[in-house]
DNA sequence: GTATGTGCAAAGGCTTTGCACACGT
DNA sequence: ACGTGTGCAAAGCCTTTGCACATAC
């Protein structure tokens, strides 16, 4: 299954969320579409304010607009970063998905997935809730602040 | 093991937290104290302005302040309640704990355990990771909303 | 050509901080 | 008495909103 794109993984969410915005009615327009390149590379969360940073010539209030649109769409969504902080990331398009490790001390972050746990989780049934998606953040003290 | 207690759980926690907050040299001041008395008396997360809402006699920054100290002696933590929201509730100290289903529309926030679900969790190791606690938070559709 | 999208600047909401006074030990 | 704790008000941050201009279709 390995192809070329392999080493691209983040050009078939790209295009795919263009897709799912041209889709949705909305425009291909250029400040969204810098946002939606600029996701579509990053393999971990990156906070609102990131974001802007990484992209100056969009403004700020465009940022936050994409975001909103993203995340309604299901194309991207949000983590929590611990301090007050979340992050946004994409949502891979094959269901394939990771949840995250958070050091207490700094702040680092780094992605993990289980097999197991997702087991678990597709296990749990809640009568009055219809399930649609969970959320898993692990904290802990990394190496360094050991 | 069902005691005459069982009907008033929170009192265990609200003395162990006078308890911790005084072994960690902090007094068992009034204001905090009222604050711990609240958060006893909850069975699930609140923020920290309804905090402040439910102790209208108890400044806002001590309710913040007195947060961050319960939450550094880890006698509360903190839950992602969804839509820019956290939550602080009392971490029991019998290591008693569950999680949180969020309806994505009204913002419903209900507790729910799962055995399986805690077993896959403690099984995950982590290079370079010393793993302290967990997060979990299920999102969907609540019955009112679907 | 028209409705959507954008950027700026202002407003908003939650959280943190500075400071003088109050209180616990 | 001393140092911690408290409340108020101000400041800080991040996020959202209003509006005139620009752009995609």
């Amino acid at each position: 299954m390995a192809t070329a794109t392999d080493s691209h993984p983040s050009i078939d969410w790209t295009s795919y969320a263009t897709t799912q915005i041209q889709a949705a009615g909305l425009r291909r327009s250029g400040a969204r579409q810098k946002v939606i390149q600029m996701l579509g590379r990053q393999s971990c969360a990156l906070t609102a304010l990131d974001i802007d940073a990484k992209l100056p010539k969009v403004g700020r209030a465009t940022v936050y607009r994409a975001i909103e649109q993203l995340e309604e769409l299901n194309l991207i969504h949000r983590v929590d970063l611990g301090g007050n902080a979340f992050g946004y990331e994409k949502v891979d398009p094959t269901g394939d998905h990771h949840h995250h490790i958070v050091c207490d001390q700094c702040g680092k972050v780094e992605p993990f997935a289980d097999e197991e746990l997702e087991k678990a989780i597709h296990e749990i049934r809640r009568n009055g809730f219809r399930i649609s998606s969970h959320e898993i953040t692990l904290k802990g003290t990394c190496q360094n602040c050991d």
